[in-house]
RNA sequence: GCCGAAGUGGCGGAACGGCAGACGCAUUCGCCUCAAAAGCGAACGGUUAACAGCCAUGUGGGUUCGAGUCCCACCUUCGGUACCA
């Protein structure tokens, strides 16, 4: 072929023939058919922004090396692609420069479609969704009405971020340093009603089957049990004294009741305004305020000073019968437990802080030994000691056994229960915005609030609608949306105006492309039952929890409600790192991408492939390098004039007793080679395989160079080719096409390694002593122990360094090393 | 703050508990050329006359015949922290 190699001619054109020949396209397979494996792969699918640039073909050509990998395994592979197209940047654009969601939506979904193909990605486009489409969201609705139906759509009371001046809900991205990015005002947190899925209901499930998800990173493991957060221990009830209230805490410590001295509301428990004193109704209401202004994560930071007023109220313990005190302080969450604590400062560090700075009593339930003084020690008491003042079970050893013990005589006594609590709340799924599926919920004077009959889905957004700061979301004013008729009267009712997270609409749509056309259900059971759960999912490691989670708890869910067959959606996981330019992260908004299409221009896409790949290891973030990416290039041009003419795809295979040394040699590379991105591609070690191939490269070339064209060259070549297409595969695909291969080179078997040429003739043997290097030993492979020993001891390097004196043991690692020990 | 990670040459990185720095980028030198680019070849952690030796994988300890890798503490950076997705 003697030509240069010129991306930009080649590359369109294998992408239009794949596209036509539709070679990543899968059809359902016949009932009962499964000759083949099937291969379920995805990405998790981009916002829509308008443009790919490096990062995103970081993250997308991984997952096309793992799908070109299955397809040439023999498996029945699907890979598709869709839109996560609602959300709060559509509509900030509109406010801003005033063009529609609904007419910039589209138009960033084509313009990047194409600039997949450039990327030479293959996805099954006829799967595509697009979750702001009424197609699509008119079942994320029919979902929202099982959930209702099943009893896990609830209405309740949320905190959201509210800014006074703009009467307006904010995102937390919308808050800075406390203020309203828009026009500055100080943020509040308001409790408005609002939608929630009930997460919590699924909390032990999750966490249980989190277990066997061996498949998944550790890490994101590990982040999820801590998420879910799991503690055993009791709710407790206090009577108000002086009142017929009461309030009940949840405690992991009810062992530690005897030491109670003081209680916690959240500065929001309901209970705050009915308890407390009339002269100190000024100051609460005033800490209220300020405890408004600060976000959750301000408010449990415990390096922060310890902030809190009295109510002048006081409640009466009752195991002891004794009147403590009622405060209120930040620190105590109304989304966590029953948002009141008991507050025990001799045993638990945050109450400890907070009673030395108020001067509350500190009373010791558990003693060390020697024992401390109440005033004078100098942190809490944790898990240590014998119990000094506990009621009937003074003289306990603080542990799991008395918690136990107290807990099962508080339920005798009807003081309290046992209780399980969680960390993970329920989902707060309701937003005031108007780019996100409507809530198919409407409102009647008589009949109350009412589900939509599935048959009036969707509840299609309305297009005509003011977009401006400020102000309620646009739907509340869009009348002719707002009216509707009761599905149950035909009398006049409003409909809900808020909209679905848009994390809703991410946690089924994996399930919606293996049944993408469906106009009956959001899916066929039976296609579910066959393609699910995903073999492989593939996303960042910003999504280990509540993208993961929620779509989790969806999949759970619709098991109970016996739509699907699996309660668990991902086997295997992998959790891929970030491209930054100039020590940011790439992307858009803040303006500092490489476009996919300008890198595609200026060096072809498959030079983009192999230099993603190759700049770090997939888990890893990583910097963008123009000048690697140049290289990556130049790789190619060598692959290109090496295999540039002269070999036979369809000579015989050379077999390893009828080759030379140096020809068996070669062969045995390139067999290593094959096994070498096998298992890099299942252990997604990507970069590996590009040095791989380049070490390979390398060493054909130096071969070519001495022996020349030969058989084995030509074996060598054809296997390289071969495991070359899954990471550049336009290149592979021109070459296998110019040297006459029969089909396209995807759609060839992944090549089985010969071990005929993998056994090696030597071995190098590293002779340490005393675990230091002294020198390295070729010997015949498969020489016994006992002979290795003597050789290494023999060698000049290690009598140097022995000078004499005797070894005190050798220990022989078979086919590797000996170390030699001595004193 | 809390939860989860990551720190190895000038740079990106490699390394089943067993030869630290594979592979590539940059740089320098050479070949080719009238010249340049491209291409090809060589050198390239520090110290050193040395390819001998010693030092070297964020810092300080520990386990081990042997630690970049395992354990403990600390420092720095990154991700998440429930309305960015």
């Amino acid at each position: 072929m003697r030509d240069k190699y010129i991306p930009q001619d080649i590359e369109p054109q294998w992408q239009a023939r794949w596209a036509e020949q539709r070679i990543y396209n899968v059809p359902q397979p016949a009932a009962g058919g499964q000759e083949e494996r099937k291969f379920y792969v995805a990405s998790m699918l981009p916002y829509p922004s308008g443009d790919l640039h490096m990062g995103h073909m970081r993250n997308y050509t991984i997952g096309d090396v793992v799908v070109r990998y299955h397809r040439m395994k023999g498996e029945r592979v699907l890979s598709p692609m869709g839109w996560d197209a609602f959300g709060l940047p559509a509509e900030n654009a509109a406010i801003k420069d005033g063009i529609h969601p609904a007419t910039r939506t589209p138009n960033n979904v084509a313009a990047m479609k194409q600039q997949f193909a450039k990327m030479g990605a293959m996805f099954d486009w006829e799967r595509e969704v697009n979750t702001s489409s009424p197609e699509y969201y008119r079942w994320t609705q029919w979902l929202f009405l099982k959930l209702y139906a099943m009893g896990l759509a609830y209405r309740g009371k949320g905190l959201v971020n509210w800014c006074p001046k703009d009467a307006t809900v904010l995102a937390n991205e919308q808050v800075v340093e406390g203020k309203c990015e828009r026009c500055g005002t100080v943020v509040v947190r308001r409790n408005l009603e609002q939608w929630f899925f009930k997460t919590t209901a699924y909390a032990q499930r999750m966490l249980d089957d989190l277990d066997g998800l061996d498949g998944w990173p550790e890490r994101v493991r590990t982040m999820q049990r801590n998420w879910i957060g799991r503690s055993e221990g009791a709710e407790v009830d206090f009577a108000i004294a002086g009142s017929e209230g009461k309030f009940t805490v949840f405690t992991t410590r009810p062992d530690t009741l005897w030491g109670a001295t003081f209680m916690v509301l959240a500065p929001e428990h309901a209970l705050v305004e009915t308890i407390t004193a009339p002269e100190r109704q000024a100051e609460v209401a005033a800490y209220k305020e300020q405890a408004s202004k600060q976000s959750e994560i301000e408010r449990l930071a415990t390096d922060k000073e310890k902030t809190g007023v009295f109510t002048g109220a006081y409640a009466i313990n009752p195991v002891n019968g004794a009147q403590v005190p009622i405060w209120i302080a930040d620190y105590v969450l109304t989304t966590y437990g029953t948002g009141a604590i008991m507050a025990v400062p001799a045993h638990d560090e945050r109450d400890f802080e907070f009673a030395r700075k108020f001067g509350l009593p500190i009373k010791l339930v558990y003693n060390t030994e020697p024992p401390q003084d109440a005033t004078t020690m100098p942190s809490a008491i944790l898990h240590t000691g014998v119990a000094v003042a506990a009621g009937p079970f003074t003289g306990l050893p603080d542990a799991a056994e008395t918690v136990s013990k107290v807990i099962a005589w508080l339920e005798a006594q009807g003081f309290g229960r046992g209780k399980v609590n969680f960390r993970l709340r329920d989902w707060l799924i309701s937003r005031q915005r108007y780019w996100g599926a409507p809530i198919p919920i409407v409102y009647c004077d008589h009949c109350g609030m009412q589900p939509l009959p599935l048959n009036q889905l969707p509840v299609v957004l309305p297009l005509d609608v003011a977009f401006k700061p400020g102000g309620e979301s646009p739907l509340a004013r869009v009348e002719s949306f707002v009216n509707t008729t009761c599905p149950a009267c035909d009398g006049p009712a409003r409909r809900e105006t808020d909209t679905m997270d848009t994390f809703v609409d991410s946690s089924w749509y994996f399930m919606r492309y293996c049944d993408p056309q469906n106009i009956e259900l959001p899916f066929d059971k039976a296609m579910v039952d066959y393609w699910m759960p995903l073999d492989q999912y593939i996303g960042g490691v910003e999504h280990a929890i509540l993208h993961l989670m929620y779509a989790r708890f969806f999949t759970k869910a619709l098991y109970d409600a016996g739509m699907i067959s699996i309660s668990e959606p991902f086997t295997k996981l992998f959790t891929q790192g970030m491209v930054y330019l100039n020590g940011a992260k790439m992307s858009k908004s803040k303006g500092n991408v490489v476009p996919v299409d300008d890198f595609v221009a200026r060096l072809g896409a498959d030079a983009g492939r192999i230099y993603v790949l190759f700049m770090a290891p997939p888990t890893d973030d990583s910097e963008w390098s123009d000048a690697g990416a140049i290289g990556a290039s130049r790789f190619l041009g060598r692959v290109w004039h090496l295999l540039d003419e002269g070999i036979d795809l369809h000579a015989a295979r050379p077999a390893a007793a009828d080759l030379d040394k140096a020809a068996r040699e070669i062969v045995g590379h390139a067999n290593r080679l094959v096994e070498r991105v096998g298992s890099d591609i299942e252990r997604f070690h990507h970069n590996t395989i590009i040095s791989a191939y380049m070490d390979f490269v390398n060493k054909l070339s130096d071969y070519r160079e001495q022996q020349g064209q030969t058989a084995a060259f030509n074996e060598a070549a054809r296997l390289f080719l071969l495991v070359l297409a899954p990471a550049a595969p336009h290149i592979a695909e021109e070459i296998w096409q110019r040297l006459g291969g029969k089909g396209s080179i995807h759609l060839q078997a992944w090549p089985s390694v010969d071990s005929a040429f993998l056994q090696a003739e030597e071995m190098t043997i590293v002779v340490q002593v005393n675990g230091k290097l002294r020198d390295r030993l070729t010997l015949p492979a498969g020489m016994d122990e006992a002979a290795v020993k003597e050789a290494a001891l023999a060698a000049d390097k290690v009598a140097a360094t022995l000078n004499g004196r005797q070894p005190t043991s050798v220990l022989y690692v078979p086919g590797r090393l000996v170390n030699v020990v001595v004193k």
